[in-house]
Parts: structure tokens; C-alpha cells; sequence
DNA sequence: AGTTTACTTGACATAAAGTCAAGTTGATAA
DNA sequence: TTATCAACTTGACTTTATGTCAAGTAAACT
């Protein structure tokens, strides 16, 4: 396999990338990227074994584009458990558009295909872990309600905060993003905060 | 095609059905159903033209058997918003395990046909209609709480009441049915009524 | 000059849905 | 009794996309 670092390997990822945000992570297939890419479609299998592989190493590879990690310093440094929730719920639902395309193919092959679930399931183990500190600040604030434990409200929020439920309301309800993070934020508190 | 009602015919819906549900809606070819059913693969093609078909008819196959509508009765008679609530949570909430496997196998189609879409959509709105219910005879007593429109409590309540919802708390995080009824009773509680 | 690395070319394997054409069988009707 | 028809069987075929394999090319390094 060539290098990690490869000029091709990285004009891949954003073909991938490219495509599946414009189609909506549906009807890409590896012959696509590869000719978007300008190379061959074995030159893509050089760079990722399988296509699980290529759509995960897209997701990493946005995350790092799109410096998740800063976007989400916000919600970290916030003062109390209320804002904090507050800020991870405006840092990470307008950041579910922005790789809905990656997301939804990987979602896809989740439904038949067990290691891709698994994979999908370690990605969203970040999110669940954002979902955890906002109830875990809530809770050393004496605000998180008495209707949960810790994990079930970090259940409940990782629910309601997860891409299926952003599809649901964007593109099947018709819900813009504004009102989108609005009332998931006016949600999450109802629940959560006491 | 042949008659609407025959024999055969149900005997591929039942077999559709049991092996949707032992497999939880994964795995299953029209091979597997036709073998269970005790007739050649195009039989089942004679009755049903397409794998969408069949499946949207076992849905309807388990409406009938199962009852659906009888189940929902208590809520429709509830006599206030509150308990119409509950009650329609129960329900439905009770509901989801029960067709899980089919649902899941159309839920995967849907992802990648939009013809699936359309039907699993279709099929959802009934869902729908049911919050749509509870959600305005909470309107009606003075009780829904101000922070969204009629429309976008039933959108929520939806999201909240998604078989991706329960699949997600049920089959990802371990909750217990019966802490599923309960907890969602709670935060749709929390959420919507003042 | 020789070897390694990255890539190309094109043929092949595989799985499951769906199609097609020709046959079988049992019941009904002339 | 024979003809017909509906329901079903048998088996071959098409399609689509992923993934594999083997052989070749071309530039860069040693």
C-alpha cells in the first residue's frame, strides 16, 4: 500500500468527499470517485481496501478539514452545564450538514453490512462522548433532572441529537437548520435541565 | 397475478414475516422466503413483483394480524391531551418491537431506492397521524407548551417515536423496553406539556 | 543498470434481484 | 372425454457494483 500521506491518496478522499456531498452520500460508486479523482478505479483499491474503508478515512479526513475538534472547544470551555449543553448542541448540529453526504453512505452500508456498523458505531462513540460531558456538567451543576440517570440522559440526548433524527426533521419534515438547533436546544433543556 | 387472496399468497407473507423477525429484517432473500413458504422463487414473483412490494405487504399483513388499530383505540378515547399522550406512546412505543424486522429490511431499502422511500414514508405517515393526534388534543385542553407550533411538537414527537429512535436506545444502547415506554412518556412530557 | 514504488489496463469472480420461456398439474367447462 | 386455463415449477439468463488478479508501464531512487 503506498504511502498515507499520498498526493493521490488525499485527491481521492476529496473526490469522495466532493461527490458524496453533492449527491447526497447515495449512488457513488468507486468507479465515480476514481474518475473524479483522475485515476484509475484500482488505483483507488491501492489506497483503501474496501469501500468502508474509503468512506471511514472520509470522515476522519473532514473532521480534520473542518477542524471539528476547534468547533467544538466552545462547548468544552463553557462555565456551567447549561451552556455547555447549549454550545454542543449549536457546534455539532451545524456540523451533521456539513458531512450528511459522508455520514448518510455510511449509514447505508451500515444496514447490511456488520463491520460497517461497527465502524458507523465508533464514529458516533465521539458524539456520544460530547452528549456525556454536557449531562456529566449538568449533573456536577445540581441541574440535570431527576428523571434519569447520567447514562440514560446521555442516551437520550445522543438520540435526539443523532444524524437520523437531523434527517428526519431536515429532509423529511422540512425543518430548516435554524429552527433545527433552536428547538433541539429548547428540547434538550426541557428534558434535562431541572 | 394471481387472486389477492390466496393461499400461497399468505403463506409467502407469513414466511416473509418470520424470517424478517428472526433475522431482525437483515439477510433475508426472496430465495430464503420462497424455500420457507414451500414454493419456487417465482412464485413469489407472481404474487408479489418486486421485493418492495413484498415487503410493504407484510407490513400491512402485520397491521391486520397484530391489530394495530384495536391497540390504538385506548388512545383515541382518551379523555384528555395528557393521558392521549401516554396512552399513544404506550402503544405505539409497544408497537415497534413487534415488526421491527420488516420494518428494518424496508428501512434498508430505503436507502439506497427511492420507490422504498416513498413507500416507508407512506407507511410512517400513520405514525404521524397518531402524533399529530395527541399533540393537538394537548392544543385543545391549553396544555401544549408554547415553545413550538402544533406542526413542530408533531414533527418532534415523531422523531422521538422513529423506529430509528428505538432501534437506536433498544439495540445500541441496551435500554429494556419497558424503560424505553417509560422514559419517553417522561421527556415527551417535559417536552410538550406545560 | 537494476530495482522499487505507484500506477494502469483489462479480465474475471461474486451475489442477489429480477426476467424469460417452456413445461407440469389439477380443476373446470364444452 | 377432451380442451382450456390458472397456478405453479424449472432452469437459464441479465444486470450491477464490489472486489480480485495478473501483467504491464514509467519515473525515481540506489
Amino acid at each position: 500500500m503506498p504511502k498515507i500521506n499520498s498526493e493521490t491518496r488525499n485527491r481521492i478522499l476529496k473526490a469522495a468527499w466532493q461527490l458524496l456531498e453533492s449527491n447526497q452520500g447515495s449512488g457513488v460508486r468507486m468507479s465515480d470517485i476514481a474518475k473524479r479523482a483522475g485515476v484509475s478505479r484500482q488505483a483507488v483499491y491501492l489506497h483503501f481496501e474496501t469501500r468502508l474503508d474509503l468512506l471511514v478515512a472520509t470522515t476522519l479526513y473532514l473532521d480534520e478539514v473542518k477542524g471539528i475538534d476547534e468547533r467544538l472547544a466552545p462547548s468544552r470551555t463553557a462555565p456551567d452545564g447549561r451552556s455547555r449543553l447549549t454550545a454542543f448542541i449549536d457546534a455539532w448540529g451545524n456540523y451533521i450538514p456539513e458531512i450528511y453526504g459522508v455520514a448518510k453512505a455510511l449509514m447505508t452500508l451500515e444496514a447490511t453490512d456488520i463491520v460497517a456498523a461497527e465502524a458507523w458505531k465508533g464514529r458516533m462513540q465521539a458524539v456520544r462522548h460530547g452528549c456525556a460531558a454536557a449531562i456529566h456538567a449538568l449533573e456536577r451543576d445540581g441541574q440535570l433532572s431527576t428523571a434519569y440517570t447520567v447514562e440514560q440522559a446521555t442516551d437520550l440526548l445522543w438520540v435526539l441529537l443523532s444524524v437520523r433524527s437531523w434527517e428526519q426533521l431536515i429532509r423529511d419534515s422540512g425543518w430548516s437548520q435554524a429552527d433545527y438547533i433552536d428547538h433541539m436546544q429548547t428540547l434538550a433543556h426541557a428534558a434535562f435541565v431541572r
